[in-house]
DNA sequence: ATAGGGTTAG
């Protein structure tokens, strides 16, 4: 009597959390009651009380009950990890997997189908491994779901032989196994094998699913555009032509191939729309770079709906770090911090990554902080952010921390890495880089390659950034012939720029608008203005490039540094739109350097009437008026840049002594070598003097006295850094200087003697270029 | 189905 009470209660229980699984509250008195009951042992009622709580998002409860159970059947296991799973928990599905296996329970199919489902998710591919062995060591390979799975992991670690071996083996094969292999396929860019394989499905009578068609679609996306259409085409014989997964796919392809129309028109089309065909609309704009058009489809989802998902908000974010929307990207975050979502990987990786992209370091860093879990991938977030914000020692030092806690830097780290090291010169660690890329065995693409190529070229290696673009094996890119033509014209080599130019269009490369902004300035950089102005003509004319506002700039600049200043100015009046504020900047800076005081002073008052962003080019103003003698105007240009809220960049210089880039500002005396290096800077003045040095205040900014003047030039950073190299290197080795400023015309001649006296190789990279100083003469033939 | 990488004037 007594037990069929309690079995009578227990299925009272169970009917109840059916009928309120969907709510929280009632779970939980449920569960009370249960306790209350001295039922919290059964097994029933445990499994479903964790199903319950895990469809609820509330792991912890589920695993409060899991716990609480000492003999676990397979059924109170699969609750548990499946509830981790959908929840997206992969690590701790894993880690039950685990401890399963160490207690001795048989596994099952599922139990081992729901583990390396968590392995491909989270792309634990050791774990991964020992799942297959354990599954196929009981025979799993070949039943339909876990071998289908099997095929999609194999596929996902590149091992399709492996993949095809066991499909060919499979005893019986359902569409979904089918499915797979066409997928593995697609996954390592098998175009014409999923076909293949596509057609044989349809020979052995196995009809498709939405899903063979959504795989087939999405190999298309790789560039089959005539296919793809074709496809959808073909959509309603097979009776699909309103399925949502399929459309969407195509929505997607079309995005991919960056026909934006037809992919907004099947989106427009189709009869019923998912979260995810909303998603797959909105990233078809951010990924085309139409961020405003993601936008409206979001506004269209809030007012046909209301509703939206994590997915959404992080193609949102995606957007705003694109366009560097810091405001919209601040309301996004806010709505991911009131749905609770800040913690979910993806999106704070996603929020990390918008913040960093704004420039809003301090915000990504805190994010970044925050976050419980990190991958790999949150870490690059990370260190591309700081790489390319400048702050390339932060991100240098981030690595050793993310190495320190057992993450594995891949190809993508080791680039944001290499950009780093770019930025900053440091060419011994951007070595080490290349080294670690080799040993590990990483392939070395175009991108790996160009950021490769770009390192050596702005640490001054012009000669090893040639051998890595002679790397034969690889099909080369417009932006790897690119970056070859940017290095040699930092470099000064402007023929060479223009002679690989030939090259690659000999190759039948097409260039595109980068191409022209670095071999404008190439040529610029060399003088070469005839053949400037015909790269310039043949924009338009041979390739269908509209000159923009950038390459105007670099034209002026090019027949303003020659002295052509009246060629410049008649360019900009025959401009077919108004000349931006870095237009007039080019025809000022040439000014400047050729002492045309009225046309400057002329161009600096148009330039006031802009709302330039950058302080740099308010430094120039204040500087031709104060040749001018316009000090009034002077007083302007400063209030008028604190009015807009600009400060001047600091000027700095690095330079890489043993393991570390040691940094320094203008009258820096922080350095713990200060001592000897003022005492190195005093004994190159006296040699300096005696050999007929004469200084030009003409760069000091400040309407001083003279000998303020002369005291102020000497506390520039670039001399500070070169002294401290000649001190702290061996005699004979070069110096390699970076600056994030341009050489003033003193420091430059300085660096001549200096060479001179202490026969010593200077290379200065400054903002614009490379100057090699040998023997007292530089590369760039005071042309700069 | 959703997160991270290479070239760009002064």
């Amino acid at each position: 009597m007594q037990e069929f009470k309690q079995i009578f209660k227990i299925h009272r229980f169970l009917s109840l959390l059916q009928g309120f699984s969907r709510n929280p509250i009632s779970i939980k008195s449920i569960h009370a009651q249960v306790i209350a009951s001295s039922l919290s042992e059964d097994e029933f009622l445990a499994t479903k009380l964790v199903r319950s709580y895990a469809d609820l998002g509330r792991l912890g409860d589920a695993r409060g009950v899991f716990d609480g159970i000492p003999q676990r059947k397979v059924s109170l296991w699969k609750a548990m990890m499946g509830g981790y799973l959908r929840n997206g928990k992969y690590s701790e599905v894993l880690e039950l997997y685990l401890m399963m296996r160490s207690s001795g329970v048989v596994t099952d199919c599922c139990i081992c189908t729901y583990a390396l489902k968590a392995c491909i998710s989270a792309s634990d591919f050791e774990m991964g491994k020992q799942i297959v062995k354990d599954g196929v060591g009981v025979g799993l390979e070949k039943d339909c779901y876990f071998g289908s799975l099997m095929i999609c992991f194999l596929a996902k670690i590149g091992d399709i032989d492996e993949a095809r071996r066991v499909f060919d083996e499979m005893p019986e094969r359902d569409v979904v196994c089918w499915n797979s292999m066409i997928g593995a396929y697609v996954q390592v860019g098998g175009f014409d094998l999923s076909f293949g394989l596509f057609f044989e499905m349809l020979q052995c009578g196995v009809g498709p699913s939405p899903v063979t068609l959504a795989s087939l679609i999405q190999a298309c996306a790789g560039g089959r555009l005539e296919l793809g259409k074709c496809i959808h085409g073909f959509l309603v014989g097979f009776g699909m032509g309103s399925d949502v997964l399929v459309l969407t796919s195509l929505v997607d392809m079309y995005g991919k191939i960056g026909d934006v129309g037809s992919a907004r028109r099947v989106f427009d089309l189709m009869p019923m729309k998912n979260l995810v065909s909303w998603n797959a609309m909105i990233s078809v704009y951010v990924q085309n770079g139409l961020v405003p058009e993601a936008f409206e489809i979001f506004c269209g989802l809030l007012s046909s709906s209301g509703g939206f998902d994590s997915a959404i908000v992080v193609s949102l974010l995606q957007g705003c770090a694109q366009i560097a929307a810091l405001g919209f990207g601040k309301i996004l975050h806010c709505c991911a911090l009131r749905r609770g979502l800040e913690l979910n990987l993806v999106m704070s990786t996603a929020i990390v990554d918008m913040y960093a992209k704004c420039g809003a370091l301090d915000m990504a860093g805190s994010v970044f902080d925050r976050m419980k879990e990190r991958n790999v991938i949150s870490w690059t977030a990370m260190l591309v952010g700081l790489a390319q914000n400048g702050c390339a020692e932060e991100a240098l030092e981030l690595f050793g921390q993310m190495r320190d806690q057992g993450i594995t830097a891949n190809s993508v780290t080791l680039v944001s890495l290499i950009h780093a090291c770019a930025h900053v010169g440091s060419l011994k660690k951007g070595r080490s880089i290349h080294a670690y890329l080799i040993r590990h065995g990483f392939m070395l693409n175009e991108i790996n390659l160009t950021a490769l190529l770009d390192m050596y070229a702005k640490c001054g290696k012009i000669d090893s950034a040639e051998r890595v673009f002679d790397n034969r094996s690889i099909s080369k890119d417009v932006i790897l012939w690119n970056a070859m033509i940017t290095s040699y014209g930092i470099h000064g080599h402007g023929q060479k720029a223009i002679s690989v130019f030939s090259q690659m269009k000999e190759e039948g490369l097409e260039p595109n608008e980068t191409t022209f902004i670095s071999l404008l300035s190439a040529c610029s950089h060399s003088g070469l203005v005839e053949e400037g102005i015909s790269l310039f003509d043949a924009m338009d004319r041979d390739h269908g490039i509209r000159p923009s506002d950038k390459h105007y700039a670099c034209l002026v600049d090019l027949l303003g540094r020659a002295g052509k200043l009246k060629e410049a100015e008649a360019l900009i009046d025959r401009m077919p739109f108004e000349p931006s504020s870095s237009v007039l900047e080019a025809l000022l800076s040439g000014c400047r350097t050729h002492k045309n005081i009225d046309l400057g002073m002329q161009t600096a008052d148009r330039l006031l009437g802009l709302d330039a962003r950058n302080p740099g080019i308010y430094v120039m103003l204040s500087n031709i008026y104060a040749e001018g003698r316009r000090w009034s105007e002077v007083d302007k240009v400063r209030s008028l840049m604190k009015k807009r809220g600009l400060s001047k960049t600091p000027g700095y210089s690095l330079i890489e002594v043993g393991n570390k880039v040691h940094a320094f500002f203008a009258r820096d005396q922080s350095h713990p070598c200060m001592e000897q290096i003022n005492q190195m800077l005093e004994s190159l003045k006296t040699q300096m003097e005696a050999a007929g040095y004469i200084p030009d205040t003409s760069c000091a900014l400040h309407d001083v006295e003279e000998e303020v003047k002369v005291k102020m030039l000497w506390g520039h950073s670039e001399r500070l850094a070169i002294a401290f190299g000649i001190i702290s290197t061996p005699a004979g080795s070069v110096i390699r200087i970076t600056k994030n400023l341009r050489v003033c015309s003193d420091c430059h001649s300085v660096t001549k003697y200096i060479s001179k006296i202490v026969r010593r190789e200077i290379v200065v990279r400054d903002a614009n270029r490379f100057h090699q100083f040998i023997d007292g003469n530089c590369s760039c033939g005071n042309y700069w």
